[in-house]
RNA sequence: GGUUCGGUAGUUCAGCUGGUUAGAAUACAUGCCUGUCACGCAUGGGGUCGCGGGUUCGAGUCCCGUCCGGACCGCCA
């Protein structure tokens, strides 16, 4: 037996009983006559006394014992001279008797400690170590706990858990998959899958009638600290529903999650189209934990002789409340940051609405108090308030300026991370044109059905049809998304060639869903979560990387593992494939 | 594909306008210390300043290239 107990449970209940423990060494204090070792494992830490009075021998031996060996101790619970309230064994400690040390350590590359000396790179490439820590490991926990809860709710509700491959096939539309090659098939690939979406459909085919999974995706994209190579969804599907019954569900999931999982109550979830998402936000997944919303100064600013308002196609402004304050030096960096080229805004211009009621601009010359005023009352600023404006072409001002409310919500501290507004975003465009091919793409996925009320402009005006979809944003993440499907084969048919497929390559691509159409699909719809999101929503970060365990970096390598790498020639002959080289 | 920030001791960082032997903290090692819990005190070892080239009497510092990492834009149905 290498242990009764784990190093977080024994307290003062528990003095007197004779224990044997077993972990690793996180720090040792040597006072000479005596010796303490923290002695850690998953559950916590607990104290062991060594006395040099009692056992100078075994005292001795506890010296040499350096951080991170792993060691087993037998010894008596006692209660401690001198307790430490900051710990959960705090009240006690172990009197040791004896000591075996089960495996040495090397010095750990960094100090295995809540708060870690070691940087991302040296973490990541020690990442077992990294693991070890209280931080990282309690957001492993909470992971754990999210998918079990998951589980438990959509349990019952009836939905069953399936499996789909893995080993799948190519398709154009979407992001690049990652391809595998086939060695029965030589030249021919598998893909990985992005979603799991054509066979939770097909599954519905099936009669399966209420389908989740916690599925692993991949995408052969370039990531961001949001964005992994592959990653982890609640999948679902529904038959017979509406996308009242689809919304009612999964925002029953998310409030089931909140309430179990942090003890949070969330309201029941307000809704916004898209389209004032877009006007208020400038942005489809809007951050509503505080307001600050677009206004539109275009109408009010032209004609009065500033050319950059004149030339401008739309002139769009914020009310910053409390933000008169603002030096100048402040601002001139805030018109720097508009600036850069991920931004891109030539320029800022701001009016403070100062605490006496005077308006002062940076284009008094061409608007005089009167034009201020009226800047003024559209944006309902007050004493005391900032008004930020951006001019430019309409589409990169709303976003510039959707950026710039963000980062004005945190200059603020209005974006705590630790209260939650959650979200429905509805009646996206079905179709969205592609700037450069001036082909139409499906903007969720081709599979979407549109507004019934939406239908009948397929052919005459696609651009306007709204999509029968959803996404559920939280404090200005999308953490999921979904749509009611096509399930008439005509349909499905009449999408794909609007969306420039042949009639030989949608049959080539998608025939086997198609065809399934035709054996009696029910109507269904479904959603998708991004559980990596998800999990660090909950957690109050921004990387999802700290909530997978063995996460890769920016290029998409994995430096523990030092993956991907090279292959052998052996390997890749079989595959029948050659690696051009130069 | 692009923008931007960084790379100096095991680790986290400082190092000014180019100028003596590259520093601090921490970690590590040794010694002292019987109530510590970020223990304390003393001593010590530890450097290819990412790599290559250039400018210069002289480069950690300036320039060019390159590699690696972070954040972002494009991309992500």
């Amino acid at each position: 037996m290498y242990r009764s107990h784990n190093c977080g449970e024994l307290n003062i209940n528990n003095i007197g009983k004779h224990v044997t423990l077993a972990g690793w060494v996180q720090r040792s204090r040597d006072l000479g006559g005596m010796t303490f070792i923290d002695l850690r494992d998953r559950y916590g830490i607990t104290q062991l006394l060594f006395n040099m009075e009692t056992d100078s021998g075994l005292c001795s031996s506890a010296r040499s014992v350096g951080r991170e060996y792993v060691i087993q101790v037998e010894g008596k619970v006692v209660e401690r001279e001198n307790k430490n309230p900051k710990m959960a064994t705090g009240d006690i400690e172990i009197m040791v008797t004896g000591m075996k040390t089960l495996n040495p350590s090397q010095t750990p590359p960094f100090t295995i400690e809540e708060h870690t000396d070691g940087g991302d790179d040296l973490r990541m490439k020690y990442r077992y170590l990294d693991l070890r820590r209280a931080p990282v490991l309690s957001n492993m926990l909470l992971r754990h706990r999210l998918a079990q809860e998951t589980r438990k709710y959509l349990d019952q509700s009836g939905f069953l858990e399936v499996e789909t491959p893995v080993l799948i096939k190519s398709t154009p539309e979407g992001a690049r998959d990652f391809i595998v090659p086939s060695r029965m098939n030589p030249g021919e690939f598998y893909a990985l899958p992005q979603s799991p979406q054509t066979f939770k459909q097909l599954l519905m085919v099936s009669g399966v009638d209420k389908y989740f999974q916690i599925v692993k995706c991949f995408r052969d994209e370039d990531l961001r600290a949001d964005r992994q190579p592959e990653f982890t969804q609640i999948d679902c599907e529904m038959s017979f529903v509406e996308r009242e019954d689809i919304l009612n569900t999964f925002e029953g999931l998310v409030r089931y999650l909140f309430k179990k999982v942090k003890n949070i109550d969330i309201p029941q979830l307000e809704r916004i189209s898209y389209a004032d998402a877009m006007t208020y936000y400038g942005n489809d997944k809007p951050d509503t934990r505080f307001e600050m919303k677009l206004h539109d100064l275009t109408a009010v600013t032209k004609g009065k002789g500033f050319k950059v308002f004149d030339e401008a196609g739309s002139v769009l402004a914020i009310c910053v409340k409390n933000g008169a304050s603002y030096t100048r030096k402040q601002l001139d960096e805030l018109t720097e940051w508009v600036k850069r080229p991920q931004i891109g805004m030539s320029g800022l211009i701001y009016m403070r609405h100062n605490d006496d009621g005077t308006l002062k601009s940076s284009v008094d010359k061409f608007f005089n108090e009167e034009e201020l005023t009226k800047w003024s009352r559209l944006l309902q600023s007050e004493n005391g308030d900032l008004i930020l404006v951006l001019a430019g072409e309409p589409g990169r001002t709303r976003k510039a300026m959707s950026e710039l409310r963000l980062e004005m919500g945190d200059r603020m501290g209005l974006r705590n991370p630790a209260s939650y507004k959650c979200l429905w975003v509805l009646d996206f465009p079905l179709l969205e044109k592609d700037t450069e091919s001036g082909r139409w793409h499906a903007m969720h996925h081709p599979f979407t059905s549109a507004l019934p009320e939406d239908l009948s402009k397929l052919e005459s005006d696609p651009g306007t049809i709204r999509a029968n979809a959803y996404d559920m944003v939280i404090n200005g993440v999308e953490v999921g998304g979904g749509s009611i499907r096509i399930h008439d084969k005509m349909v499905q048919q009449k999408m794909f060639s609007l969306l420039g497929f042949s009639d030989e390559e949608a049959q080539n691509q998608f025939g086997f869903l198609m065809n399934a159409f035709e054996f009696g699909a029910p109507p269904h719809g479904g959603i998708a979560f991004g559980f990596d999101r998800l999990c660090s929503l909950f957690g109050g970060t921004d990387s999802i990387r700290d909530f997978i365990a063995f996460p890769k970096n920016n290029s998409g390598r994995d430096v523990m593992i030092d993956s991907p790498s090279k292959v052998s020639q052996v390997q890749l002959k079989e595959l029948a494939i050659q690696v051009k080289t130069n």
